[in-house]
RNA sequence: GGCGUCGUGGCCAAAUUGGUUUAAGGCACCGGGCUUUCACCUCGGAAACUGGGGGUUCGAAUCCCCUCGACGUCACCA
């Protein structure tokens, strides 16, 4: 059996894209369980559009996401090159054996020409598609053409009527008429640089791949790509289409009508987990099997590592996926407070600039990370819960004071804290709060009336993480000071 | 418009590929427990006659026909 390759080929005309994120994700599992090459291959024939930033941002998402693979542009292999700006007089010398054997031609319209050509069909209600007007050429008009200084582009014969039918890996059998593929097609452009379809064909030749899974977008692509397969006397890969990614309303995900929202940088720069992403993305159109529950006890968690044993394309859903915000902050959460504690903290350093981290070691922080993040959804959000923390005293709205602070029995709290102090056992939350709960209980004082202007003291808000690991994260001088301050002007001050 | 793909609770989705499924599970939602609130965790609940209509069959979400809807595609963009 030959070994499976599969590739991923973006075109660096924009960020890298959630769809594009998936597709790669189901590329390289499909690579990975079947123990054949992922290659990463830039397709960037639009030197319009094509820039060299979107090429940095593809591979830094995809790496970000903890995908690898075995070639690509980046790391080169052993069918170079993989960008296709590196092989255009390649798909040149190609397209010419093409004409010298009469699959293809040369096509002399000018732009202008076609324009007015789909006007007139769409005056009439026809479809629009090219009418094949230079196919059986004159050498005369030839000629005339070549000596108005036109520039030909190649065009591919496509026989119609005639069906092109796949044994698709994710739909099944597919079945495209050549009468709906638009008339025969443009392969070199009269630029002289090879179209989209026709590099991928050549490519995909050269590289030897063996799969291609891609959206349902190129389903009428795979058709005429697979066309040139056939002239090319070449054996085509097997194609795989997967639904495209929708929003509640059913529009597709796009840069234009969803901004940011697209691109994995957002997701990265909001604070959300790689291993959230993955999970996520994958399980959007795909199902582990149904007897596999993962070490988490559900079908639902699962790594990138986990699904590289399980993954199978024909569980890939042909339905459409649909973004579901609510679920990947689901995710989201869940790996935040699932991750290794020491993983979480190291990321969430960059949320923190705003405070002086040389404050504290990087015990201390680790310890701060695990108490707040059970109350996120993504990292962005730790810089108001971690907030508390920093500085020696906090600041106490003034409400908040007014409201929990001002009471006899809270000041009594406030006091009796500060003098029970010495007895707490600060490296350990649960018996910090002990000593609290102790306290309360002498004073007869409990539940909010107790919590409350603690917290109130200490942190400035009467929400937070546990009251325990609070004041275990604070440690004894600052907890000290606060509580200190807080008696000192608890009564109306309003500085801190 | 032509052609193509898809259609299971509010959302995603399973159903050994026609047979103990009185249609899994997750998200969201609601309630109980745990908690100082929130959150986390935990337990439970409500929610679909499988887009609709016909067939085939002892039996259909699974097969056939019609219909509706959504989306994709019809470039010298990729």
């Amino acid at each position: 059996m030959t070994e499976v390759r599969v590739r991923i080929a973006p075109s660096p005309t924009g960020n890298l894209h959630l769809g594009t994120a998936r597709t790669a994700l189901y590329n390289y599992l499909f690579a990975k369980k079947h123990k054949g090459k992922f290659v990463l291959r830039l397709e960037d024939t639009d030197n319009e559009r094509s820039d060299e930033k979107y090429t940095k941002d593809i591979i830094d998402g995809l790496k970000w996401l903890g995908l690898s693979w075995d070639e690509g542009c980046d790391i080169g292999g052993p069918y170079p090159p993989y960008r296709q700006t590196e092989k255009i007089d390649h798909y040149e010398h190609i397209a010419d054996k093409l004409l010298t054997n009469g699959f293809a031609y040369l096509c002399y319209a000018t732009p202008e020409e076609l324009a007015a050509m789909k006007e007139e069909q769409k005056q009439k209600g026809k479809s629009i598609r090219y009418d094949n007007r230079s196919r059986d050429l004159s050498d005369e008009a030839r000629s005339k053409y070549e000596a108005e200084g036109r520039l030909p582009s190649f065009r591919f014969r496509i026989d119609e009527p005639q069906d092109v039918r796949w044994d698709d890996e994710i739909k099944g059998p597919i079945t495209v008429n050549t009468s709906d593929l638009g008339g025969d097609m443009v392969i070199i452009k009269s630029n002289g640089v090879a179209t989209y379809n026709f590099a991928v064909v050549i490519d995909d030749i050269d590289m030897q791949m063996t799969h291609v899974l891609r959206g349902e977008d190129h389903i009428h692509n795979t058709a005429k790509q697979l066309l040139l397969f056939e002239a090319l006397n070449c054996k085509a890969p097997h194609y795989g289409h997967t639904g495209l990614i929708f929003d509640s309303n059913d529009r597709k995900l796009s840069k234009r009508e969803h901004g940011e929202l697209v691109h994995i940088d957002f997701y990265r720069i909001e604070g959300y987990m790689p291993e959230a992403i993955v999970n996520y993305l994958i399980k959007t159109s795909w199902t582990p099997p149904n007897d596999w529950t993962s070490a988490n006890g559900t079908d639902e968690i699962f790594s990138l590592i986990e699904a590289e044993q399980i993954f199978d394309i024909k569980r890939v859903s042909k339905a459409h996926a649909r973004f579901d915000m609510d679920k990947l902050n689901w995710y989201n959460a869940h790996y935040l407070r699932s991750l290794p504690l020491s993983t979480v903290t190291e990321r969430a350093r960059p949320y923190l600039t705003d405070f002086d981290l040389s404050e504290c070691s990087n015990a201390e922080l680790e310890k701060l990370v695990g108490a707040v993040r059970d109350g996120l959804t993504k990292l962005s959000e730790i810089k108001a819960a971690a907030r508390f923390f920093f500085g020696n005293l906090v600041d106490v709205p003034l409400d908040v004071k007014e409201q929990v602070l001002s009471s006899d029995d809270a000041r009594k709290v406030l006091g009796e804290t500060l003098s029970s102090l010495s007895k707490m056992p600060f490296e350990d939350p649960k018996g910090v709060k002990h000593v609290v709960d102790t306290l309360g209980k002498e004073l007869g004082i409990k539940g909010k009336n107790l919590y409350w202007p603690l917290r109130a003291a200490l942190s400035g808000s009467t929400q937070g993480p546990d009251l325990g690991s609070m004041m275990s994260v604070l440690g004894p001088n600052k907890v000290q000071a606060r509580l200190k301050a807080a008696l000192s002007n608890g009564n109306g001050g309003s500085h801190v």
